[in-house]
DNA sequence: CCGGGACGTTAGCGCTCGCTAACCTGCCGC
DNA sequence: GCGGCAGGTTAGCGAGCGCTAACGTCCCGG
């Protein structure tokens, strides 16, 4: 088995196709799909241009990895938080948490996810929606199961709203990284927890 | 004077102008501004392609007025709800109906302002900028009113994160309008009074 | 009646983009 | 020591883009 499956997080010495993936990440955060050139990406970790197509297999599939990563570890470390057993008030915490710490880790990755899902192949976009949705569904049971007087369409509605919330970090570097995170986990239940 | 000097909201028959801005917003938000050409532009408003420059005098401009009349849409109405008198709370509750109701009126044009910022000119984005600063103050202002243990900035990070929560209205279909709208104002207003 | 402005049209220029082709170089196994 | 592969390079293609030019048509005031 190779050493790196699925990267993203840990602290190792980044392969060719993870500095891609993190430049090309951040680029598109600040200029979008459309206005970041295969150059652009190419210069941003020193190779220059179609050098690129020695590891993917277009632009659009660079993209596709990109989100689809992002979604899938999402959901894997949604379902396990949610899967832990204990007080459902502190199930939701630990989801909340989760998702903030993983906001204000990637900023780039969020705001990509959040805008560029349009600019995805049809069977990629269809795969990221997938996994979105069912991480949402795993929101929605937490939420259900903590604040049991939602119905299943509000709850899914609360966490649309809770994303949009915790998801605004890359606007938000006011305060330090731990102040935020609290703040933000703060806020997020204050919020739920009102409905 | 003429009729309409600044429409976006009453509904009386669109110019051409608004027609354009209006299409533009739809397609901006659905493919992102680079995503966009200028033919299919014209081709929503039943016009063919360079027409459009007998309204606008260049694609840069239709992005540049749809993001300066947003922000100076929301300025404008969030300084008259900042300075309407009674209770700081219910002030508070006000401001988050305004843009609650903003946002669930024109979720293309959230979009377009939250995701195209970097598209604009530089002299445009310096305006845009000035007015979305002058707004986030309006909002500190009054939730230090509403909050009063919150510091400056942590009142900054809440404002941004709530309209984060407010501005995931593109994404949250799933609640008849009303009740959407009753169901942010109470998350948005749960979670600043939590923090 | 007719001159001009408002508002369209199509043709096409110049540029940029994603991607391919063809080629080069260093390393590693046999 | 040499064949092959991994991973770079530059040149250039075809398509699509924003925008301009040149022209047509309708309407309206004098």
């Amino acid at each position: 088995m190779p050493a790196n499956p699925t990267p993203l997080v840990n602290g190792e010495k980044a392969s060719r196709r993870e500095q891609i993936l993190s430049a090309a990440a951040e680029l598109f955060a600040h200029h979008g799909f459309h206005g970041v050139g295969i150059d652009d990406i190419g210069a941003a970790v020193g190779i220059s241009g179609p050098a690129l197509y020695r590891h993917f297999r277009s632009k659009d599939a660079i993209l596709g990895e990109m989100l689809n990563s992002i979604s899938r570890y999402l959901l894997d470390g949604g379902t396990a938080r949610a899967a832990h057993p204990g007080e459902p008030d502190d199930t939701l915490t630990g989801l909340v948490r989760f998702h903030v710490d993983f906001a204000l880790a990637h900023p780039a990755l969020i705001t990509v996810q959040e805008r560029n899902l349009a600019n995805l192949t049809d069977a990629d976009r269809k795969q990221v929606r997938a996994l979105q949705r069912q991480y949402v569904e795993v929101w929605v049971r937490v939420i259900r199961e903590a604040v049991p007087e939602l119905g299943e369409r509000q709850a899914r509605s609360a966490a649309h709203a809770v994303f949009g919330l915790i998801n605004s970090t890359p606007y938000n570097r006011h305060l330090g990284d731990d102040e935020l995170a609290e703040l933000l986990c703060r806020l997020a239940l204050g919020a739920l927890r009102a409905a």
